[in-house]
DNA sequence: AAGGCATATTGACGTTCGTCGATGTATGGT
DNA sequence: ACCATACATCGACGAACGTCAATATGCCTT
């Protein structure tokens, strides 16, 4: 583990902030990331998801209503977040809508977001 | 491409939602992975673990302000959201505050969001 | 001790988000 | 036609979030 006092310090008479210390990823960028993972960052989504991904093609919103602790207008809302962003599809199928993940898209946010983190860690 | 309209209708009579989907993911378990993937979902956090993460040890709060398109107290406000979180540690020298990431927090996280999405994916 | 600098904290404000009751829309059954 | 069911949308509300000016704190220099 890399002691920070070792670091070599700044000199008498030298500004602070003279570094020049830019992010290597601009600002649009970030956000756009930041809205990606955003996506994520709800726990009623996650269930969303998880329920969806071991129940390929076969889920209703009733049942995903059932499986997370809101009410079926704040599922449809989460749903429509999920579907704008494009990692789940649906079909309506009688008087049914059935909900599937696109694997496709998770599959490359997971890169993305690995790719990330490694750069990060 | 498994087309939705293969999957066995409900019969006459089945009422629905008795399928039992219930998530492999606790409402507990789904708030603290959310609450951690929050961490990420903001443009500026993730400038901030950009400029950290290719400075190692070198970065005080004035040269991440030049580096983020906001003022010094929010920049204060979201090194103490990622300091709370665990992922930076911060030293005072003098009179400065260096700031570093914590690559092994940052990599058991980039470990478990991995195996997140690879299990929605 | 006095003043200057770097950073943290406070307090206020506007914005976005999450939730749900009420209502709308489509489908199917009788 | 009528009603019931499944789902979406609307509208309102409170809560959480992001931002910054002002202020406080701590360190350094003189």
């Amino acid at each position: 583990m890399t002691r920070l006092l070792e670091i070599v310090e700044r000199q008498l008479g030298d500004r602070c902030c003279d570094r020049q210390a830019r992010p290597s990823i601009a600002s649009r960028d970030a956000e756009r990331l930041a809205g990606e993972i955003q996506i994520f960052a709800h726990p009623v989504r996650l269930q969303l998801l998880d329920v969806l991904a071991r129940n390929e093609g076969r889920v209703c919103v009733c049942d995903l209503e059932a499986a997370v602790p809101v009410k079926q207008p704040t599922v449809s809302h989460h749903l429509r977040i999920l579907r704008e962003a494009g990692v789940v599809e649906s079909e309506r199928v009688g008087q049914w809508m059935y909900y599937r993940v696109r694997r496709d898209v998770l599959g490359a946010l997971r890169d993305r977001f690995g790719a990330l983190l490694d750069a990060f860690a």
